[in-house]
This record gives C-alpha cells, sequence and structure tokens, in this order.
DNA sequence: TTTGGCATGTAATCCGTTACATGATTAG
DNA sequence: CTAATCATGTAACGGATTACATGCCAAA
C-alpha cells in the first residue's frame, strides 16, 4: 500500500483545536486553505469522503443544522477520535520522497536555455519572498497581540521564516551565478 | 487529470547529460537512486513503462545487447527526444501543494504528546544533519577536483546546504523551545 | 438578474508505490 | 552452495486531483 491516509488526521486535528466548535465540510476546506494553506492540502474528493467515513467510524459526530433552508452538517470530534489523533501525533513522520522540480531542471541546466531558467528562479524568488512577508506579518502580528500563540504554533511559523529566507537567499544567490556565466550581458 | 508525469523527462534527462553513454533501465535506477537521490525519486513500477512509452514514440531508442547471456536493453536519447526535454526544462516549474506532515504535527502540538514531539524533531534534525554533511562532502570533493561541476549543478548543491543548514538550526533552535515548556526538567 | 459565496457531494482518471515474478551472474 | 547484485518487468491497489453536478442565499 501506498502512504496511510493523512486527510482524516487532518479534519481531526482541526476539530480538536482548542476552543473550537463544530465545523461544517465547507468550514474545515476554508481553515485549510487559509489558516494552514502553507503547511497543507486537501480537495474536496478527499474532504467529503473522509468526514463519511469519519463519522462512520465513530472519530467524529454530525450534526445536521438546516440554517433557513440552507443544510449544513456540522461535525465534532469524539473522545474516540480524540485518542486517534493522539496516537497519529505521536506516530513517526513519515518522510515523502523527494520530487523537487525546479532543482531537477537546474541540475540538467546544461540543456536548458538560461533565459528559461532565470524564469523559473525569478518565479521562486518571488514566492519566497511572498511566504516570507506573510510569515513575518504573522509574528508581528502575534507580538502585538496580548493573546499569544501557542509554542507549537510559534514554532512551525519560525520554520516557515527560516526555510523562506534560506530559499530567498539561495536564489538571489544563484540568479548573480547565472547573470555571470559566459554568453550573458551584465545588467 | 493530475500533474503531468514528470518520470519520462527524469529519464530524458539523465540520458541526455553531455558525455553519457546510452544506459539501460537498471543504470537509470541506479542513477536516480544515487546521483540525484536527493533531488528525485522513482520506483520500478514507473521507470520501466516509461520507457517502453518513450521508445513507442521515437524520444529515445533501444539497444538489446547480450552480455553473456545476460540480455540488457541500452537505451539513447534521440534528437526529437532532447527537443522534448529542452521544451520541459523551458516549461514553467510545477508547484507542489504542500504537505508537511511534521510541519503539521507541529502545529497541532497542543494535543500531541511532548516527548513525542521532541522525537519527530530529534530525527528531523538527524536527517537534516546527514544531508548537510553528504553535501559538504560533495562540494569539498569538487573543489579538491580539477575538473569542476558544472554551474548548474553548483547550484543544486548550494541549495542543499542552504536548505538544510536553515532545517538544522531551526529543529536545534525548537527543540530547544521544548525543553524549556512547563513540565520538562532542564537536562 | 446575475454574480459570487455558501454548501455538499460524486465519478473519472491518473500518478505512484508496493509487491511480486523471473532469471542470470558473480563473489564469498 | 548461496547470497548478493544485475536485470526486466507486471498487477493490484490506493491516494489525490480535476471536473462536474446540484442548489440556496445575498448583494450589486
Amino acid at each position: 500500500m501506498a502512504r496511510t491516509q493523512r486527510t482524516p488526521f487532518v479534519i481531526l486535528g482541526l476539530l480538536g483545536l482548542s476552543g473550537s466548535q463544530p465545523r461544517s465540510g465547507y468550514e474545515i476546506r476554508k481553515a485549510i486553505d487559509t489558516v494552514i494553506s502553507s503547511i497543507w492540502h486537501e480537495s474536496n474528493g478527499q474532504i467529503y469522503p473522509a468526514l463519511k467515513s469519519l463519522s462512520l467510524s465513530g472519530l467524529i459526530k454530525v450534526r445536521s443544522e438546516a440554517k433557513r433552508g440552507r443544510r449544513k452538517k456540522l461535525y465534532a470530534i469524539t473522545p474516540k477520535g480524540r485518542g486517534q489523533l493522539r496516537a497519529w501525533l505521536a506516530s513517526p513522520v513519515e518522510i515523502g520522497r523527494p520530487r523537487e522540480e525546479l532543482i531537477l531542471k537546474l541540475f540538467f541546466g546544461s540543456e536548458a536555455d538560461l533565459p528559461a531558467l532565470v524564469r523559473h528562479l525569478e518565479a521562486h524568488r518571488d514566492r519566497a519572498r511572498a511566504g516570507l512577508e506573510k510569515c513575518r506579518e504573522w509574528e508581528k502580528g502575534n507580538a502585538a497581540n496580548p493573546i499569544r500563540y501557542s509554542p507549537f504554533v510559534q514554532i512551525t511559523l519560525r520554520a516557515g521564516i527560516s526555510l523562506s529566507e534560506a530559499s530567498l537567499r539561495w536564489a538571489e544567490e544563484s540568479l548573480q551565478t547565472l547573470a555571470a556565466l559566459p554568453g550573458r550581458t551584465k545588467p
């Protein structure tokens, strides 16, 4: 079998966050796409089936609600679900196999045209910059707020900052290397 | 459809490397598992079917060889294949959706037990250290060698070093943060 | 009235891994 | 002799994305 499915645990994790009320599938999707968007991604085709199977296993429980005709299913984590979540959180992190397309394209760079590689690196640099900016704002917002993030969330934030910074520096440095290559006129 | 398949291009890239003679599927597999192991991964179930379809499309050509009874198929890139490779190398890098299991587990850290999180971070730190060491040795070997790596390969090396370093620093820093948490006795 | 956000879902399809099958050769 | 390495492949399965289907509500 391939990697064990992680979608259910992301859902359990979000529903288990302290001080979180029951959420609908739609809200779970939104939460993934906003608060943990730079850490994790899930599509509808994963979320809704997972919600169904989690209910069936008794790890979450549903409460249907009709808010002015608009149907809505609110899910909450059960004690059993919280147990499973804790077990997963304690289980070893599964290491993903590397698939670094940018690095691979650079590795084959001798066969490629330079302007394209430059474009790739510029795009990467811009993404790193944007990511870094986002993390820094987050951190600043946290520092200003009397209610601080948990140390755990701060650790994830620091990861984003550290890695974005490294990524950004590397991209800038590499762009300079490419610019200095023979056959390129200096700007 | 999902992401466009990249296996064929990895194969084309390896076969297209300047100064590379025809290789067998087995050798391609080995090359992936050694020289680009920290960048890319492929399994047999991907490689052999890809070789077949690449031959059928005329992007690579086969030459069967029987070396003392042991059958062996040697593949070489064709001009058409090189064209496709160049086109792919120039096409925008497809951004993978984030799936950072370690970061996610830390994010949900309030629900987890601390010793487990510490184990996760230690494992991560060790991996980062090992990766960094490997990159540094590579770089040292290169500096000592009169025939230097291409600037492109050096760029990928620098990426490995930069990111491993950042990863390592972050892990060490985070372990200290966790160690200082209430409920933990200082070592 | 039409656009966009809320809301739930399913089906097709594909990428990729695991696991297995098969067999020759070489080093210990 | 037997274990490891060389060597080529296939089948089953599962995880994940895309794309589509459906419908309500509010605001422009």
